[in-house]
DNA sequence: CTGAAAGCGCTTACAG
DNA sequence: CTGAAAGCGCTTACAG
């Protein structure tokens, strides 16, 4: 069990006293509001440069009754891809705009969303920038309760909205996934793999996405062809064996995400079969190592950029009072960037 | 500029109120001290619930004198491999252990990090976990500041450890590097390539280590062979690039990142040189990729596992009081663990 | 067993 | 222009 310590800082009383003036006095000059002679006021600065004096947050918090400049970033998890490269964009334009920002990350246990977001309740920011992957209805109730007493929040993450009076700027998944497997269609293939990555649930929108793209072209489904891998460099290798042992080969394969279509690739090189001469693969998020795979990947991006910054701009104007309008909802679904790895059929 | 907003929140005060009796007596069930009649204690459990009422955190702090049970986790820069492997490692030990953590990101620019800190203090976290990579003596003062006024810190990074009486979990950059190049001594090489990313230090731990090796076994080192790329998978193309070019190429290369080495083999496979049949290459970290690449890396790992532990143990004990000591000090350096990169000669 | 009081470090009216 | 006072939401002795 934590053992107590009390503080031995200085404290607006010392510098008051040391400035030879009220601790008043040194709280106007400090909030540069009020009338203070010139004298008083460079004696109080004095004072405050050479005892180091930092005012208390909390305990300004408690006087003014909420943080003005603190907001938290909340997500249930940080990959090593885009959630990350999403969090680091949303902080770097909030720290731009003068916000003090910091990460909340659960992990992904039952409750754990819920039960990070109680505490960020129980901080009291003065607004909550949550990543919308993978949260229950338990943390969306403390979201809406934050809210209730007077907390701004925004989300953004995927595109399964939530029932929240709040700005979310969303992400369409299933548009996303879509225009890679009609991207797959136009290039004349018709049997498509597709990786369905760590979630079990048939009615993913990348799922739908898919499934969509398929029935325009009149193709069938063939859930021989779907497998359900883990994620990142792991999945990668998984979803290469799978495919290696498949007796009847798709000749494209669609894959979820980056990383796993670079393992992918990079095992099917090392077992002798070709991107794009024997397998054409579509990754999606046009992340870093797409570029520069072994077979430069042809991928569906995901506007991670451009979101963050309005993610930034809608917190922004409603901290400032700029928008006071109900909520606003936006929802991108990224683009196609051709690279070598799909072949035309 | 924020607007300001009251809080509309459920205080002690309504939870008194509800159950009909004092703060004081609502402070004491909540705290568990003190007698209390069962009767009234179910009275205020009761309010407690039908208000939702969570106590304030700030003013419990304020109250206290030091919030008991928040860490913050420190670190300039969050990447997406090892750094956030081990900030998550320390984060997950940590919140094992009961504590509230959360991450402050300073990024780098000039000043930041000691910014960041200096935020911190204001904060007032029970403790901090520092990553100590990249940050400058203007940090350390901080972090100092924040020790005298009673905080507890452990540092965790790189192996120039840093003069804070706290205690430190350090990573020896040298011993890693000296050890990857000895084995490539061992394998035969004696014409070995080096990338020194990102960081034009002369005197960098790695290239120390490097220089090390090679004088052990009277080897010159050839500044022509070292290269200094860029991280990440941007610097393996770009180290690739260089390396194509080497009019005389070295038998052996010498990467100081698994994703850098990854996408290095990836783009020599494309230029049809095969590794490690024309070049051996050793990575560093042992990051998930290593394994599954085109050709599996031999590295030299990076114990951030076992590290991270050792920082939330060092931290626990400091919190908890069960160790009051002299700072201590311990220094990892990973070991060597072969895969198929490295042929020998 | 319970309430009134003082105090944590600050801010914001309010008198002087 | 400046200080004393009240209050933010809580905790912790201290009387009863």
């Amino acid at each position: 069990m934590p053992v107590e310590t009390r503080r031995e800082s200085v404290t607006i009383y010392d510098v008051a006293r040391e400035a030879g003036t009220s601790k008043s006095t040194v709280a106007r000059v400090l909030a540069k509001r009020g009338y203070v002679s010139a004298e008083t006021s460079s004696a109080v600065l004095d004072a405050v440069s050479r005892l180091g004096y930092q005012p208390d947050e909390q305990a300004q918090r408690l006087a003014k009754g909420r943080f003005d400049n603190v907001v938290d970033i909340f997500t249930a998890e940080v990959d090593y891809g885009i959630v990350l490269r999403r969090t680091k964009a949303v902080q770097h334009f909030l720290q731009v705009a003068g916000y003090d920002v910091s990460y909340h990350v659960s992990g992904r246990g039952d409750g754990m969303a819920a039960g990070t977001i109680q505490k960020l309740r129980r901080r009291k920011p003065r607004a909550i920038a949550a990543c919308t992957w993978d949260i229950g209805p338990d943390a969306v109730a403390e979201l809406v309760g934050y809210m209730q007493e007077g907390g701004v929040v925004v989300c953004f993450g995927t595109d399964e909205h939530i029932s929240i009076p709040c700005d979310q700027v969303l992400f369409d998944e299933e548009q996303n996934t879509y225009m890679a497997v009609r991207h797959l269609i136009e290039m004349g293939h018709r049997n498509i793999g597709f990786n369905a990555h760590d979630d079990p649930n048939p009615e993913h929108p990348r799922i739908i996405g898919m499934r969509r793209a398929l029935a325009e072209a009149g193709i069938p489904f063939r859930p021989e062809w779907m497998h359900n891998s883990r994620v990142y460099e792991e999945g990668g290798s998984q979803l290469a064996a799978w495919f290696l042992a498949l007796e009847r080969k798709p000749s494209a394969m669609c894959i979820n995400n980056d990383v796993v279509a670079s393992v992918f690739v990079q095992q099917l090189y090392r077992a002798g079969v070709n991107v794009p001469a024997d397998v054409s693969v579509i990754g999606h998020d046009d992340s870093p190592i797409a570029s520069c795979c072994m077979a430069p990947l042809t991928v569906v991006s995901q506007p991670h950029w451009t979101d963050s910054q309005i993610v930034a701009r809608f917190l922004t104007e409603r901290l400032t009072g700029e928008y006071d309008g109900p909520a606003r909802r936006v929802i991108n679904c990224g683009e196609l960037v051709q690279r070598e790895s799909v072949a035309r059929l």
